[in-house]
DNA sequence: GCAAATTAATGATTTATTCAAG
DNA sequence: CTTGAATAAATCATTAATTTGC
């Protein structure tokens, strides 16, 4: 089964460090240009196509929030639960890792165009960050499958966008690791969605994943 | 000015006639092509991209259904408000004219492809109904092949949900419309949102929005 | 009558949920 | 169970309506 009709997207090891290792260092939503570049690079590894490459990010902050909330959530109802009785419950405990392989390994090679260089050349132009959805797909000739791979065409969209890129650069370096890739010195706004709690609207807020009723993503692990 | 430097779309009476027109057909979150199809329909009347549609469709989308959860959650609350005083107090009053038909009329001037036949047929492959945001930009000739065009696929259904008013899903339909364009049986999933009840496996979880607490979105004046 | 100040709509983004493949 | 894919809900931001003061 050389043509795996596989419906979606699977990324490679190499794929996933590249993507992990840009997310830590602080890539949330890359907007259409970004996508395409990392849509670029990536494709050097693997089949990819750009909206495997936003999926990727949408999903993996949002779990990744998720992931926090349910563990925040999880302490609350033990302790609340527990009430006063067994202050130091270690909260994680067991690892219980299903069956992801193990990381570590995967010495990947960046000798790609790409490297140091990330960004060409900044578009001048730019307006809307980054764009809708569906309504896209049309053009794309996109053959059957496999097809993609050059992506490069950033035509009538160029999306790039500087205004946004107000900089700030504000460090970002944190465990990179080494310096592997560095992001494309354009990321995103300054800085805007990186806290632990959704406090941004006027009034919003919160919604109770907690509580006792929905519970279902917090609900205990047995799922 | 000369060059406009709207920001943002304005869509003009004869754009905003037209994608009602749709709406009230039954289009609700038409897919890439079918976005392209629109736009470049529309595009006579007034510039306009495929963002726009799709954004509109989303919008419109999710705000009338808002308008009815809030009349719904008002009436609610007017009667829990009222307690009990009036049993028999008609859902939805409505009219709901019997008659299904759809006036269908607007042909307008039609000069291109489209005219009535909105959908063509439905296509066999498909790969990406809607796809993602963002990373778009990519090739997306607009003006190129045709070999793919077709694709259908629109949305089910989904008149008044009631998610979250939980109301006891009475006929309804207060001025929805009716049903009309059919649309190619080349929908994805077998059905998406329309339960009266978030009766998921997992143990899904009502949403309060009517509720007295958060009431964000119900609540009256909201700033 | 016009123009700044408010408010109401609604276009555009982001976030949270949900579905289903693997 | 993990996670790619897709959709809906919530939010933000800008434009059009209105209102208000001169």
């Amino acid at each position: 089964m050389p043509q795996t009709p596989s419906t979606r997207w699977c990324p490679t090891p190499e794929q996933l460090m590249i993507l992990e290792e840009m997310y830590r260092s602080g890539v949330r939503t890359p907007n259409a240009a970004e996508i395409q570049q990392i849509t670029a690079h990536l494709a050097y590894y693997g089949r990819i196509e750009g909206k495997n490459v936003f999926y990727w990010f949408q999903n993996h902050k949002a779990r990744e929030r998720q992931r926090l909330r349910r563990r925040l959530c999880a302490r609350h109802q033990q302790q609340a639960a527990a009430a006063a009785a067994s202050p130091p419950i270690p909260p994680v405990a067991g690892g219980s890792s299903a069956g992801v392989v193990h990381p570590a390994v995967m010495q990947l090679h960046h000798h790609h165009p790409y490297a140091t260089s990330f960004m060409p050349h900044p578009h001048p132009n730019l307006q809307a960050t980054t764009f809708p959805p569906v309504y896209a797909a049309a053009g794309a000739g996109a053959g059957e499958n496999e097809k993609q791979a050059t992506v490069g065409g950033v035509e009538e969209w160029d999306a790039a966008d500087t205004t946004s890129c107000g900089a700030t650069a504000s460090g970002g370096s944190s465990d990179e690791g080494g310096a592997a890739l560095q992001l494309p010195p354009c990321c995103r706004r300054p800085l805007k969605t990186l806290d632990l709690f959704p406090t941004k609207s006027t009034g919003g807020g919160l919604k109770d994943e907690c509580s006792s009723s929905k519970s279902s993503s917090c609900s205990t692990s047995t799922n």
